[in-house]
RNA sequence: GGAGGGGUGCCCGAGCGGCUAAAGGGGGUGGACUGUAAAUCCAUUGGCUACGCCUACGAAGGUUCGAAUCCUUCCUCCUCCA
């Protein structure tokens, strides 16, 4: 099925939009004009590892480069490694990952698909797991795979280099990790990878092995890491982590709009320009222009632009005044969770109270609130940690941000 | 296989018989200030209705009036040699 591509000049500017670096453009270009004129769309390699079922913002920096590829006519393919999750990833590891089991390997991959398809386009999308073909590898086939690579040039990897000089562990299978991946787009006849920036090695891993078993070498593509919510400056440098879930520092696309649009609302402004470059789709001169504004309205424009693309534009719309009710006007919430509780001899103690409305983790953090002056009742500071409350109704605020509605019974 | 060095609270890291729920950072949380931003400052940071009790320094025992600190065994990580 033949179809009509852009020229190829175009799809580069394209492809190359948004901070991306691209090893080996001219190549990149080579494979666009042949695309062209066989009417052959390329073949477009994303790997994941099904190890993290919720999908955050920063997995989305390299989906929507994939469904830029996707929207100029080529093949993508979501690749589940299945496989090599049971081998666990070493990139960016000091210490050897633990493997996953195949049930939690299944369970995430349905969860993960599903969230990936708010993004990519299902019916233009080929999914594909990596156990199909690595399941089937007889040790003999492994092996001869083994042999394409050398130790040393295993040991040039970044991670593993400063494992090895530091002296701490490597086990001997995680060496096959960047090796599967290689021969995943072997299996593919990926034309292109694309991954984090992180990934760099494991994708160019991919170009040699592919060329050892005859294949023309993919092109290899790698987005930034998005730096998670905690993402500050630091002597005129943006400094933060990467967002991931284990350091709690990321927005889920399945959050509620409130949660997208609040969190957006609370990160830096540096962090903010960061995120309107990889991820709104504002160009050049429209981000420009928000820099000569009041950061704060370019905040509200970035938070309204996410929710929306995830929740649509009415939640946004709906989630910005929310927001503005609650942190600007500091109105009380419409809705909070509320919860009934049983009194004892006609009171119940604060303590026992927020640590039962799971407003406080344990009694010992409830006192400690209180005292600190982060509990509010009915709009009323209150400090006495012994503080007994008779039957009734309570609208209690603890910190910024936690609300409930408690009734006393 | 041999020799040696480590494992401390969320993380890093002091302590090396009582004054240690355990210095100091970092991080977290609460407050002030704000644009629910950053920076800054203050407080707090094992649990338990608590001037006290319980649980904690890799695990299990032991020596002591008393141990994170000494001894024994085990687990585990690392270094050097082969």
């Amino acid at each position: 099925m033949s179809q009509n591509f852009l020229p190829v000049e175009d799809q580069l500017a394209i492809l190359k939009r948004g901070i991306v670096e691209l090893h080996v453009e001219a190549q990149l270009r080579e494979k666009l004009e042949e695309s062209r004129k066989t009417g052959r769309p390329l073949r477009i390699k994303l790997g994941a590892d099904p190890s993290a079922p919720d999908l955050h913002l920063g997995h989305t920096v390299v989906l929507q480069k994939l469904r830029q590829f996707q929207e100029l006519g080529h093949q993508v393919i979501f690749l589940i490694g299945d496989f090599t999750a049971r081998i666990g990833d070493p990139t960016g590891k000091s210490e050897t990952r633990k493997p996953l089991s195949e049930e939690d390997v299944r369970v995430n991959s349905e969860t993960y698909t599903e969230q990936v398809f708010k993004i990519l386009d299902r019916e233009k999308t080929e999914i594909a797991f990596n156990s199909t073909w690595m399941g089937a590898m007889s040790a003999t086939d492994l092996i001869k795979l083994a042999a394409q690579h050398t130790v040393a040039r295993m040991l040039e990897r970044d991670d593993f280099k400063k494992r090895y000089t530091e002296g701490r562990s490597i086990s001997v299978h995680e060496f096959l990790y960047p090796l599967v991946q290689a021969y995943d787009s072997v299996a593919l006849h990926a034309d292109v990878e694309i991954g984090g920036t992180d990934q760099l090695f494991n994708l160019l891993v991919g170009r040699q092995i592919q060329k050892e078993y005859g294949q023309a070498a993919q092109c290899v593509l790698t987005v930034p890491l998005l730096e998670g919510l905690d993402g500050h400056m630091e002597d005129g440098v943006l400094v933060g982590a990467k967002m991931s879930k284990s350091l709690d520092n990321f927005i889920g696309i399945s959050e509620a709009p409130s949660e997208i649009f609040g969190k957006l609302m609370s990160i830096s402004d540096e962090l903010m320009w960061r995120y309107y470059e990889l991820l709104s789709n504002s160009n050049v001169e429209q981000i420009a222009q928000l820099k000569a504004g009041h950061p704060m309205d370019a905040k509200k424009g970035l938070a309204s632009e996410l929710t929306a693309r995830y929740h649509g534009a009415n939640a946004a719309k709906e989630a910005f005044q929310r927001w503005q009710a609650q942190f600007s006007r500091r109105e009380v919430p419409e809705d909070m969770p509320e919860m009934t509780l049983q009194s004892e001899a006609g009171e119940l103690w604060i303590g026992a109270l927020l640590k039962d409305a799971f407003l406080a983790p344990s009694t010992s953090e409830a006192i400690r609130l209180v005292k600190g002056g982060g509990v509010k009742i009915d709009g009323e500071a209150v400090t006495d940690k012994d503080l007994k409350l008779a039957i009734g109704e309570y609208i209690f605020k603890v910190g910024k941000r936690r609300w409930a509605k408690i009734t006393v019974v």
